[in-house]
DNA sequence: TCTGGGGTCCTAGGACCC
DNA sequence: TCTGGGGTCCTAGGACCC
């Protein structure tokens, strides 16, 4: 089979717009944006609003005058309904093919033979899984099927881009291959970001086909072998695999700009505080231990001016840790050494690394008091109990109460239309 | 005035060792 | 005066992804 793989990249459409439109069908046809956090710029566009030349990533208040004009519909994210809608998605293309990897949000990819089933071509199988998402979900996808993972990419750029392929595009032929690399730009390969795709335009390779007849050993040189896997993807041989099982994760973050500049230590206190909570819960829910701590504040990285600030620290945890209350304790001293006063910050975030399996219970240290940690555990079983029913419901006390300056901006969010009994939509016949 | 968040991987360079 | 070379490990920063 290994010579006859293939790969398809299943893409949903326009993702985040395309679920806030599926719960209004009162905005068809209207141009609708979703807002990133904080309500800081745009990260989905519907058609429509593509077609009114909205860039992707541009901040939200550079386009307020054609928020005005045209009549487009602006949501905050509401990642909890992305979320659930992903899951059922993913559900619906496993469904149809389990030889599967998630992604992303909305991306899988697969792998089948060029005859995946007796009676069942690639595209047919490409069409079953597209007409089931839609039927499960009413959410559409677009189908790239290739001989490696980045073709199959731009053969799903293809099938978005081109509305004659009907969301299908399955790359075979030679010919057929390095025509469509030929009209592709090098930046829009898998890979290639911004820098890399300057790097490139210098050496005078514009397009997918001008990078993939480039020489591999100088692309090793000048770059990297991550790029010269590229090299050899376009070129059809297969560098990076299907990956069912995902990795252990390596870090967590909870990071956030501030709705309004925070000034005073104390505000900043109960901001960082409150992110460690938030990532601890994280961390403790999918069974994680933590070995270190990092915290970093800035000041805005736009206008950097002699009053600009950036700066981070971390320690070591003697012992792995899931415990709130002493990883909240940390980073609160970490804020100690980095905190400067007089500064107007933007953002801040807290990372949790080396992270261990904390399943099982874990082997208590030489060292390690064992009369503090088993309180905490129970207490903190309580809370996330609590939490999990309404967030935020039991908070402690350096995430202070009452109203935060460092709220995220969310001014046009969304209802939970699939997890929240009270938002769920209704009918009217 | 207003510009996201959460990840991964790679690489260069420093520290350290023998 | 003159001060090696090779190896490992760690970390910060860059680049990329969605």
């Amino acid at each position: 089979m290994a010579g006859d793989q293939y790969f398809a990249l299943v893409d949903c459409n326009n993702f985040y717009a395309s679920c806030e439109k599926l719960f209004r069908p009162d905005l068809k046809n209207t141009p609708v944006v979703v807002l990133s956090n904080n309500d800081g710029c745009v990260v989905a566009r519907s058609p429509e609003a593509k077609a009114l030349d909205i860039p992707m990533g541009v901040p939200a208040f550079q386009i307020q005058h054609l928020v005005k004009k045209h009549g487009i519909i602006v949501f905050s994210s509401n990642y909890a309904l992305y979320a659930d809608l992903s899951h059922r998605v993913m559900q619906a293309i496993e469904s149809c093919w389990p030889d599967m990897e998630i992604y992303s949000i909305d991306e899988a990819f697969l792998t089948f033979s060029s005859n995946p089933l007796p009676g069942l071509s690639m595209e047919g199988l490409a069409e079953k899984v597209q007409k089931r998402v839609l039927m499960w979900t009413g959410l559409r996808v677009s189908i790239g099927v290739a001989r490696t993972k980045t073709l199959a990419k731009i053969a799903n750029y293809a099938a978005k881009k081109y509305p004659a392929t009907k969301g299908v595009v399955v790359l075979e032929e030679q010919d057929r291959i390095d025509r469509l690399l030929a009209l592709v730009s090098v930046g829009e390969v898998w890979g290639v970001g911004r820098r890399t795709q300057e790097k490139l335009c210098r050496m005078n390779v514009r397009t997918a086909f001008d990078l993939k007849c480039a020489n591999i050993l100088n692309i090793k040189r000048f770059f990297n072998i991550k790029i010269g896997q590229t090299v050899e993807e376009l070129n059809g041989s297969p560098c990076f695999t299907l990956e069912q099982t995902p990795g252990l994760k390596k870090q967590m973050i909870c990071s956030r700009s501030f709705g309004e500049r925070i000034k005073r230590k104390d505000d900043m206190e109960k901001a960082v505080s409150s992110f460690c909570v938030y990532v601890a819960e994280r961390l403790r829910s999918e069974k994680l231990l933590a070995g270190r701590v990092d915290l970093f504040i800035r000041t805005s990285c736009f206008n950097k001016d002699k009053t600009s600030y950036a700066n981070s620290c971390g320690i070591n945890l003697d012992f792995p840790s899931d415990d709130t209350f002493y990883l909240v304790g940390l980073t609160c001293r970490l804020l100690d050494c980095i905190w400067k006063e007089g500064k107007a910050y933007s953002k801040a975030g807290v990372v949790l690394s080396v992270l261990t399996p904390g399943e099982g219970g874990r082997q208590m240290q030489l060292f390690e008091s064992s009369l503090i940690r088993p309180q905490h555990e129970k207490v903190i079983e309580i809370m996330d109990r609590i939490n999990r029913e309404k967030k935020g419901k039991v908070l402690i006390a350096s995430q202070g109460l009452g109203q935060n300056p460092w709220k995220m901006k969310q001014s046009h969010v969304s209802p939970n239309y699939t997890l929240d009994w009270r938002a769920i939509p209704i009918i009217r016949c």
